[in-house]
DNA sequence: TTGAAAGCGCTAACAA
DNA sequence: TTGTTAGCGCTTTCAA
């Protein structure tokens, strides 16, 4: 139920009147437009008489400088566009608050624009799209197959950098080691006695992403057997469909998931069909998002430090609109955060 | 553990070369760059043959059109800012998500622009940076202080839309009707038996939040005791802190949550200090956040319709844009869901 | 259908 | 210290 009301009246002025130019306030200051120019940048010296007329003026007139023609006369743009397929999901609005935050710290700000599909051509079209804005450079955000093919898109001319996948050394990269911490996640249900751990995947930028890599190295290394893979969606309601389904097969005892969402769901999956976590079942996510620590039982998971993906993500960029024109890597390690998702399996 | 490497190469030319200009299109194309011009905007005929030269000239340059100057030229900005003090909260996120969707439909871009601190000096900073970009518009998120400096800070002549927050006839605003979903969802709790319901807020735009003022209208109207407010912060964990607390006492029988993440914590601290959901005490929450489904107890909430909400605003702001002058208002009434959270009160 | 000319709002280079 | 001149890259008259 929406209701839209209209008040009309006295704003009629905002959208007509155009906005007052530079020139106008060398008029009203009785100065010459370059002087008005240099009390706004500062650049050059302005006597105090002066000066003081044009921030007068400026005042009366409510002149704010037009970012279009800075932009345009300067050549330095200050919008930085982030790529991406979700704005909303955890991993991806926390990435992208990392890159705000840097951004912001260095005078630029971050248009987000998203690509919900990931063709060729959806790609194509929302890259010429984007660079018909005034922007210094461009992050992709590569946690899924659109960022694969927004990359494949983009002009070889312009700044960017990818944000975890596939690795590559054509393009700078800011990631996180994910098949290390899939793997030192895996060997650390093992370790609890753990004949095997089934894997339950969020959708990945490849036929296999880099946690599922992990996964497979450390049943492969301890001589388990790799179960088959169980694809959820990005809602964790998928997830607790599939823990229904576990619940009947008793040969599952931990579960390694693909996000701590789909933990959360595949744990009320299970528990809905009376199995106890971690007493019956061990379940592990990945991410370490806010709520893991206060759901029951605390999720044992990988903590992602996205914030800080997004934050090495744009000094990256940073480095090449700076002139620094090779192409880098950053990568971080992060952590096993044992909790109470995970024990031991039961004696049978 | 952050590493960073370096590989040299193959890029060098990526910043330092300057791009194409429309000229150099022209010169290549043996044509004038008005007809280049005619041939990227479509505004009029040109002929087969030259279209084609201007065409290749195009690919062979990797010619894209300067941003800036068409918006110089054009005076038509196709980015609207989005000024917020957060963007990895829940609700935040969402109505990012729904502002960013409608944008995009109509070939705007959105630009975020985060103030962290609720101070009229950062406001008036923030306002200043973000007016040097060439923006069509701006949209406040009012759901807290911040946004409240900030729409003080804005200078009268720009396009505006306020989410959320205190009505006011000065702007156009879109908000959900917090006041009445309040009331009804207290006014649920109140009828499945219990005396009276505490509250816990989270951070709100102002001394009290409007869902705030609808638990304290349905307690007064129903003739209950109105308890103190229990005042939390985003975080959930400090719902935690608050259930283990109120935990001990036993006259709460019913709490109602300034959002769902905080019902979660809340649950999850009575639960840790012994007591029982809904059974011996009954929780909602307000959003609908997507774990609220999940969670068990399911949560009994109000669903607040974020991205909606962000379409709406955006809405607002085009008709704007497109030259209508008067302030208008959105409002829409979200529903209450009920799920396991809340029961009737243990009978003493 | 095409090109020449003008101009968007601003900053930078040059003289004065 | 100041103003004049030029020019950023593009679109939009205006003639031809």
């Amino acid at each position: 139920m929406t209701e839209v009301s209209q008040y009309s009246g006295h704003t009629m002025s905002r959208a007509t009147a155009k906005p007052a130019s530079i020139a106008d306030v060398a008029r009203v200051a009785g100065v010459s437009v370059p002087t008005v120019s240099r009390v706004l940048t500062g650049a050059a010296k302005v006597s105090p008489d002066k000066r003081d007329r044009v921030l007068l003026a400026i005042d009366e007139l409510g002149y704010r400088p037009n970012g279009a023609a800075r932009a345009l006369v300067s050549g330095k743009q200050r919008i930085i566009a982030v790529m991406t397929s979700e704005t909303a999901i955890f991993g991806y609005s926390a990435t992208i608050q990392g890159i705000e935050t840097a951004a912001r710290a260095e005078g630029y700000f971050v248009v987000i624009s998203v690509v919900e599909n990931p063709t060729e051509d959806e790609a194509q079209r929302a890259v010429e799209l984007v660079l018909g804005q005034p922007l210094a450079g461009i992050i992709v955000l590569k946690f899924d197959p659109v960022g694969v093919r927004v990359l494949e898109a983009l002009p070889p001319d312009i700044p960017r950098v990818a944000v975890s996948g596939e690795v590559s050394d054509e393009v700078s990269q800011a990631s996180i080691e994910e098949v290390a911490a899939g793997e030192e996640i895996v060997r650390y249900l093992l370790s609890l006695g753990h004949p095997t751990v089934h894997h339950v995947t969020v959708p990945a930028s490849r036929d296999e992403d880099h946690r599922t890599t992990g996964w497979r190295n450390a049943l492969v290394e301890a001589g388990a057997e790799v179960p088959e893979i169980i694809p959820a969606t990005w809602d964790a309601s998928s997830g607790v469909r599939i823990g229904r389904r576990l619940a009947a097969d008793d040969s599952v005892t931990a579960i390694f998931c693909g996000n701590d969402e789909i933990a959360m769901g595949v744990i009320t999956g299970l528990s809905d069909a009376g199995r106890n976590v971690p007493a019956d079942v061990s379940v592990v996510g990945f991410d370490d998002h806010p709520l893991a620590r206060i759901w029951r039982p605390g999720i044992t998971t990988i903590a992602q430090d996205f914030p800080g993906l997004g934050r090495r993500a744009f000094e990256l960029l940073q480095a090449q609109l700076d002139g620094d024109a090779a192409v880098a890597r950053s990568t971080s390690r992060p952590p096993l955060v044992v909790r109470e998702s995970a024990g031991p399996p039961r004696v049978r």
